[in-house]
DNA sequence: TCGTAATCGAGACGGTACGTCCCGTCTTTTC
DNA sequence: GAAAAGACGGGACGTACCGTCTCGATTACGA
């Protein structure tokens, strides 16, 4: 249908446009609905709540703009990846929006689930596939980097921060978080 | 005049017990007064908002039953050290208030600091000061570990597992998590 | 959009239930919702104010029941017309419902303003009329009836007795307001 | 007691002040306790309600200044005696307080009694001698002037003026107000 | 080309919690 | 040991949004 893609848009866009002007908590699906210039039962034909959409709003913010980084060690090409996301939380309210989403993962098991298959299990293979591209596996006793420790290290590192100190995500705690993350997936071979 | 510390008590208890019931979320402070037998002014009369209440609620929930542990090598003494905290989670209703104020603290700038400065750096030095009991300090080119490092990403992976899968926060988890934080503060020294 | 009719009869019935029960002063926007079955933002966007809503609730109470009293000499005509509305005010709470409105007057310059415009003014010529109907106007040195006098003393009286002792409004009552009224409205010629 | 009396003079005067700064229904016992530099508890010691307090307030503020008039005939001593209430209400707050009380009394059987007593019927010998003084009671047949009426009347006239229009209390309504309440009390003999 | 049905904006609605205000009583502290 | 200072339980206030439910106006399609 092109009339309901249309609004469909102009909707996640409204979205945007009011979490970056008020935040995500103070976002209402009221504000919404005006800014988009749609009736308020139209949002919740296709979604049912605030979260729903925001779900979206996350996944169309990052997945438009979040590009891969291509050359380089495992660790420059992961401080890349992080530096564009990063970036996207500098331009958007992605990144807000983010940790509203969790806020309320806490308090309702539909969005946990949603959230933590969606935006947290969904972007895994990001990570580990870099990770994999460099790294050899842990095969037996030889050392190697568990990707998936990378990934879950990296996504606590960065909420952690978006919620206590959302200022300093910069270019440099890219490389922070990169390092410690890779550090914590550093497993010995036994020798 | 001076807040009579009986209703004080009962206040925090009924927070204690409405939380449980209920979940932070859908917690309300007339809920609180109700259960505490109290006017919902003298809960607005001594913290300004439900998130200020819960904080120190936290507080006293933690800081009345954390036993630091005693014996043991570095990895056990953290390991010990979890599971007393995911004891702590399992029985009262401190985890989930406790991602419920990190909820909040990503929309509010004075929660937010009030987190970060009581809740993450005061407790930070029950982790930092156990590191340094047992790891020399990275001194030079010497190899160590980082007591900064630890505690980061110990609260990191603490508060996402809370918020994305709060029932696996067993004594597995806290040997897992203990076992990822040391290995990310690892530092090689340079040869 | 358009208020609910059904909405708004339900409101004012439910306030004249309320204020019958409770009084004018005791009633509450709350139970007043309750009530009626209605939020109580329903009332709120319509009325700014318990007052206004009274308002109309005496103009419900009045209009719907004064009858005018049809024949007869002056003096039977307008205690015929107290002794109507002092029958409301004995069946209904609208006498306890104007002595709370002027109150509230007293305290507020925009309820005065409506309840001076409204119902005392714009309930005044029903009483001019009357004298006019009966009277000659006052012309030159000729005796006479000035009707705003009269209707002046009219009001003043039954508030003044509302307000006192409102249990003694009753048909001799009302002759004698007439009586009063009439000998203080009439003018001597010169002679 | 010594000690009592300054602080009752104290109250009541802050009472004054509180009202004239802030109108009658907007005055607190809370900021009469606080201007008057005494506990609440004080207040309530010797008053059981707001009320009760401005009753005492009112019958200060006119008993200490309203001079009877000397000479005239009854009109114009009435007039004098008008003039001299209005000066009053114009420079005290003892025309809201009136108004205020008027108010109260409508939801208080209490007040209602202790106003129509105290106020009302204590007032009233000030203008039914005035009357006696100066005009034959009704006999028989003779025409007079019945004092109780035009106590009445003044008395009505005047709260209804100071709810709808306290700002036109001036000398020409003082003389216009005494002028109806002797018509309207003026019975004729019969012939 | 038009009438009729579906769609959709606008926003009213019942409901719940908010944080504030002030009442009249009770408690603590100070002088 | 009285009284100021003010904490307290209680209850209404008026506001903000929630998610659902009308209501007309606007569309868009089938006749």
């Amino acid at each position: 249908m092109k009339r309901s893609s249309i609004k469909h848009r102009a909707i996640l866009d409204a979205a945007i446009e009011v979490a970056d002007r008020d935040g995500y908590a103070s976002t209402t699906i009221e504000a919404i609905a005006a800014v988009a210039g749609v009736g308020k039962q139209t949002i919740y034909r296709w979604w049912p709540s605030k979260s729903a959409l925001f779900i979206e709003v996350y996944e169309d913010l990052v997945d438009r703009r979040l590009l891969t980084a291509r050359t380089g060690n495992l660790s420059s090409e992961l401080t890349e990846l992080l530096q564009n996301l990063f970036r996207i939380y500098r331009q958007t309210p992605a990144g807000r929006v983010l940790v509203g989403l969790v806020a309320e993962a806490s308090a309702n098991a539909d969005i946990r689930n949603v959230l933590s298959a969606g935006i947290v299990a969904g972007r895994a293979e990001i990570v580990t596939d870099l990770v994999r591209k460099h790294a050899p596996p842990i095969v037996g006793e030889l050392p190697g980097i568990d990707p998936e420790i990378v990934n879950e290290v990296l996504v606590a590192l960065v909420w952690k921060r978006l919620a206590i100190a959302p200022d300093r995500l910069d270019d440099e705690a890219a490389a922070e978080i990169a390092g410690i993350a890779l550090a914590a997936a550093r497993r010995e071979g036994v020798l």
